[in-house]
DNA sequence: ATCCCGATCGATACGGAGTCGCATTTTCAA
DNA sequence: TTGAAAATGCGACTCCGTATCGATCGGGAT
């Protein structure tokens, strides 16, 4: 799917999410959501701001992690743990989940999907009663550039 | 295995990671490690803090993560991220590795351990040339009480 | 047992990620 | 168009965790 498609889709999203809960669509929202759309890497919330502030589009820090609480409560984006001391976010909405493979040497993250483990977690919820919501697995070791 | 016994071979596993490392044993050390493998549950940093403080055991702050950092190192102790903002800590050394249920409602962590999971991991490892030193499985959702 | 020196400690200042309160601005439905 | 509710920006603030540094401790060598 085209990038610009699948932006239209996530606005769409949004704005229907926005809608549905008596909140407002606004020029902040649309400037973060298209720009994490556009990106293929993990973002943190401090490149968003400098981007922004580069670019002399003035959206406050605040506002940044306001929006992205907004927009996992909506679904549109996720929130990873890499052992960095702060948080990574990247789009999810319209894409496949994917876990990480993280290297302890060079930093890279590696994604994949595993269908098997995806069924696998399923029927481990399902054994005890739990119903899953968001799942989050994190792989650490070295990857097969760092072995060596 | 009775708590005694384990703490016991926690501590001369830290001992020899010491000697190996031409780090020292301390008091501190000795209470810290004693602290988390009588413990059942997560621990946070600041708990212990407050459990040392209110014995009159002086432990300072910077000690105590100072400390999980070197237990980490030595492979006696694991960090988790249960989306909590701050990080818990929870013994490892002689133990089977496990995973964790989180429920968003409760709060509850459902300790689980499966082996296929396991097996799968190290597959998908091999299949990429990626060496796996540790991973970290959360599962966010509705555990059985708080589904109705 | 004592010496010695690097490792460790406590106290506290500091750093950075993320939040809060509030005055101002913006959205949007009537 | 208008006004109430929502959202923003600013900056102070909180909180977890780290760095600094002088004082103290551990443990191998003697």
């Amino acid at each position: 799917m085209a990038d610009a498609e699948l932006i239209a889709r996530a606005l769409e999203s949004l704005t229907r999410f926005l809608r549905a809960n008596n909140l407002k669509m606004t020029k902040e929202r649309r400037l973060i959501l298209k720009e994490i759309f556009e990106e293929d890497e993990h973002l943190e919330a401090e490149d968003l701001l400098v981007r922004f502030r580069n670019r002399g589009e003035r959206v406050s820090r605040a506002t940044i992690y306001r929006t992205f609480d907004l927009f996992i409560q909506a679904g549109l984006i996720k929130k990873s743990d890499f052992g960095h001391d702060h948080y990574h976010y990247e789009k999810s909405f319209g894409l496949e989940h994917h876990d990480h493979l993280i290297c302890r040497r060079c930093g890279k993250v590696i994604e994949f999907n595993d269908p098997e483990l995806e069924n696998l977690q399923r029927e481990i919820c399902k054994k005890r009663g739990f119903t899953m919501h968001s799942h989050t697995l994190q792989i650490f070791g070295f990857c097969a550039d760092c072995k060596a």
